[in-house]
DNA sequence: TCTAATATCTCGCTCATCGAGATACTTGGT
DNA sequence: ACCAAGTATCTCGATGAGCGAGATATTAGA
């Protein structure tokens, strides 16, 4: 069988897509351990995100933000309301909005997991130096970037 | 509202995970536009690797590396199957067993998303001299590691 | 040869998600 | 002030991926 001759940097493309299924893997197996499905956890991650950053969180932008019709969105909403992950409340100035409160259990989900994985990665740039660290920033820059268009 | 500091590094792990999730999204997104699951793809995914990598792949190592039951495993193929990208083909010498083979159009369409993407990130690697791809290098193997123990 | 182990498949069920549409509230034009 | 159109959310019924249990076929070991 003639086989293609790979470029050298297919080695760190590889490299590149196994840390994504590593990460993937490690964000399923937690979620199952702790009743989630993988879309309730991309949802926590999408609500953490928005209370770090004082974004208000609805069901429709959540829904919009998971590509979730309204109805499996209302689904989702329920099974970390159930959870006692989030909290549904009334907005007084548009009711007929909901806000989703992120309860501190949820925070406290979050930093369980991603805790751990956080400090070793800030431990392992701690070994490299500012140069390194701009590399690995570009790097990682332009594969987002090229990972969006198609 | 107190703010807990954020290390210096924190930039470059949400970056990490930005790429990842542009990555899952990519992917998403062309298996919907084939008529795929995201566990098709994934699954396509692995039976190419198995491939490039000279291993016979049958539907028990398939749902294995997927974390499926059998039922689901028949199901997933099924579903290959019916699309024409893979085919069934029993062993043999194990006559228990049934070889999973895949079809010159799975090939084609996993060049068809993964090319350009490769293209571009190959591109990219270009710019950056051998001490900057090492440390690359070495970021995404600490990264792999340490997703693996949690 | 009889039994245990292995590989795959079938059946019936659960539940996440979808499409369609209902309900409640708000806003802008008149 | 009113009414139509727009917006946010929810309800209902259907679809389909995946699961548990168990059936079937084949191989390997005592």
């Amino acid at each position: 069988m003639v086989q293609r001759q790979e470029p050298a940097g297919m080695e760190l493309i590889h490299l590149l897509r196994e840390v994504t299924l590593q990460l993937d893997l490690a964000g399923a197996q937690f979620a199952g351990r702790n009743g989630l499905h993988p879309t309730d956890l991309r949802a926590l991650i999408g609500l953490l995100d928005a209370a770090r950053a004082g974004v208000p969180s609805t069901p429709g932008r959540l829904g919009a933000h998971l590509g979730l019709n309204s109805a499996g969105t209302t689904a989702l909403v329920d099974r970390l309301e159930r959870l006692g992950l989030i909290r549904r409340v009334r907005d007084t100035e548009d009711r007929r909005r909901v806000l989703l409160e992120v309860d501190e259990r949820a925070v406290a989900l979050g930093q369980s997991f991603f805790g751990p994985l956080i400090d070793r990665t800030l431990t392992l740039l701690d070994t490299f130096d500012a140069g390194e660290r701009a590399a690995i920033r570009r790097f990682l820059d332009g594969v987002r970037e090229a990972a969006k268009s198609p």
